[in-house]
DNA sequence: CTGAAAGCGCTTACAG
DNA sequence: CTGAAAGCGCTTACAG
């Protein structure tokens, strides 16, 4: 039945030109109702729907957004996956998925999703020091191509982002810690570089050194196996009673190790982790998390973007989602 | 520099004509080496890379194929993602992400996603039944469109797929059990009807039967702080030795409150769950699991379409999967 | 309000 | 081995 039916039948059965039936889908107001009614009618009879790809060459259009995702695998790149999808359909845009690994060069796959002639590019979870970010800036300017940066750190004004402040966040979890009374406090962060990480041990740092405190950075290699050693080895001679870990699963572990060598959570060291996932609920005792709220970030990603797609007046080009602390037992 | 270069400026400083500068990208074989080179050379120099959707039009294959997902939210979906993007991108094809939420019509979206011209289709996580599931087969096939189901329950031996023996898992997990001696084993389902937990479900009802116990099965509506209430309620008169989560979340969850009752993992109830993720590794005590290979689902699901997208002689469209039980703690 | 025609940027038989 | 030409299935000024 829906065999490949092209505009060209449609416009035969129906009795007019492509070019009417092409006004239908895209310009209906420009076509006398009776037509249009007749036209509509033969396209639900031939289960005609437009080749997506004819479509965008002639329009140069294409509908389709790029999302370039690095660390694809994360759990919360999922849930990012959900809100920009949700509002990709909402305005009928597809997706387009790139993986960026740390191998590749970021600049030739840019060229690439360039040349799939996507309308718009959101980029996720990145590392992009200036230069790079220059370069992809440059990339996408030169091709008019509108992109936004998701949960990324970012600090050129003139490239829209949509993020949480991770260096508030960072500092505010700290000075409560600190406020109940909290000296050794650590922050649990990883060996690799983060620039996310990096503003959450920012934050930390002014939190402690305007207490007059010493900040004080253990870093992990992020597997859970690996970490038990290596908390379990750098904590034996050492005094804490605070840690913060830069991820759910950094701090669950650490509390699970402390716990096991009779440093109680939370009577002898509160503990508190970053993202409010299922960790924190699960583990025991419970996990004092900030909350980030990943969905809505991809959500209001997607939807800047359809506006800047629609060159559409902005106040900002930033967006700052707000977070919050969920207390729990560890804290 | 490389603004919008058509493959006719390429041809013209090449002094070639289009074609051979298709042939370049596309037969290079057929073309002579002084000139292969001398229009590689251009190509270069002007940073020309073959607008994608007028070589989707022109040849009719996108090298894009679609990949529908329902529950894109969920953290596995982020690892199936990281399988195929990693084969895609060994292959060359483009990725095009389709949510499907469950009030969309499938089949409706399915239509959709033939309408952008895809190569291919990968399902991801879905519930078709048969009645679906058939009309599903029908649209790809009128439309020439290869798919691979992946981590799909499907009974059609006709249509490809990727999975794991769900079956087979949950008996096997059921009869380790069982040989420890437990008698009152439960099996911790989902309210909502999965046919993956389905499966799990009937292989834990068969070993249960096998050794003359009685299954039975608890259903909970899968939010971690409903469960809560719910075992603690449905448990607190009810005599159990054994529990196994249809999903480690579940598992670590029920662990928590039975811990917390009195009820000591694993002294007095062995405890174990399914999917093997890091929840395994960070509970207390750590969770028996069985891992899924999630990672390689998407791998080799990816892989396979590829052989169907190059009609490729197939000796078999079902592939299942190795899965294995990690012992910890809870058993 | 509608149609004829050009064009989007490629690929691919077909000749030579 | 190479080029001229048709065609992929649409959209979009341009006339009328």
């Amino acid at each position: 039945m829906s065999v490949k039916v092209t505009i060209y039948e449609v416009a035969l059965a129906a009795r007019v030109s492509l070019a009417t039936v092409s006004r239908v889908l895209n310009n209906p107001e420009k076509v006398k109702p009776d037509t249009r009614e007749r036209v509509l009618k033969v396209i639900k009879e031939l289960g005609y729907r437009p080749n997506a790809i004819a479509r965008g060459l002639a329009s140069r259009k294409t509908t389709t957004v790029g999302v370039l995702v690095s660390h694809i695998t994360r759990a919360s790149v999922a849930e990012m996956l959900g809100g920009i999808s949700d509002i990709a359909m909402k305005y009928s845009y597809s997706i387009k998925l790139f993986s960026a690994h740390e191998d590749v060069n970021i600049i030739e796959l840019i060229n690439d999703i360039v040349a799939e002639q996507v309308d718009g590019v959101l980029i996720l979870n990145d590392e992009l020091d200036a230069s790079r970010m220059k370069k992809v800036k440059e990339l996408f300017d030169e091709n008019e191509i509108p992109f936004v940066l998701a949960n990324v750190v970012n600090d050129d004004r003139s490239v829209p982002s949509v993020s949480i402040d991770y260096e508030k966040a960072g500092y505010e979890i700290t000075k409560l810690m600190i406020e109940m009374g909290k000296k050794d406090i650590y922050m649990l962060s990883t060996v690799r570089k983060y620039s996310v990480n990096d503003k959450k041990e920012l934050g930390y740092t002014k939190a402690m050194q305007e207490a007059n405190l010493m900040p004080r950075v253990f870093r992990t290699s992020g597997t859970t196996s690996v970490n038990r050693q290596h908390f379990a080895n750098f904590f034996a001679d050492k005094i804490i009673d605070g840690a913060i870990g830069v991820r759910d699963s950094i701090a669950v572990s650490f509390m699970n190790i402390a716990n096991e060598s009779g440093r109680s959570v939370p009577e002898m060291v509160s503990v508190a982790g970053f993202q409010n996932t299922k960790y924190a609920l699960l583990s025991r005792p419970t996990l004092t998390s900030i909350d980030i709220p990943v969905y809505d970030i991809g959500a209001v990603a997607m939807r800047l973007l359809t506006k800047l797609m629609n060159k559409e007046q902005l106040d900002s080009l930033q967006v700052v989602l707000p977070h919050y602390i969920v207390r729990r037992e560890s804290l």
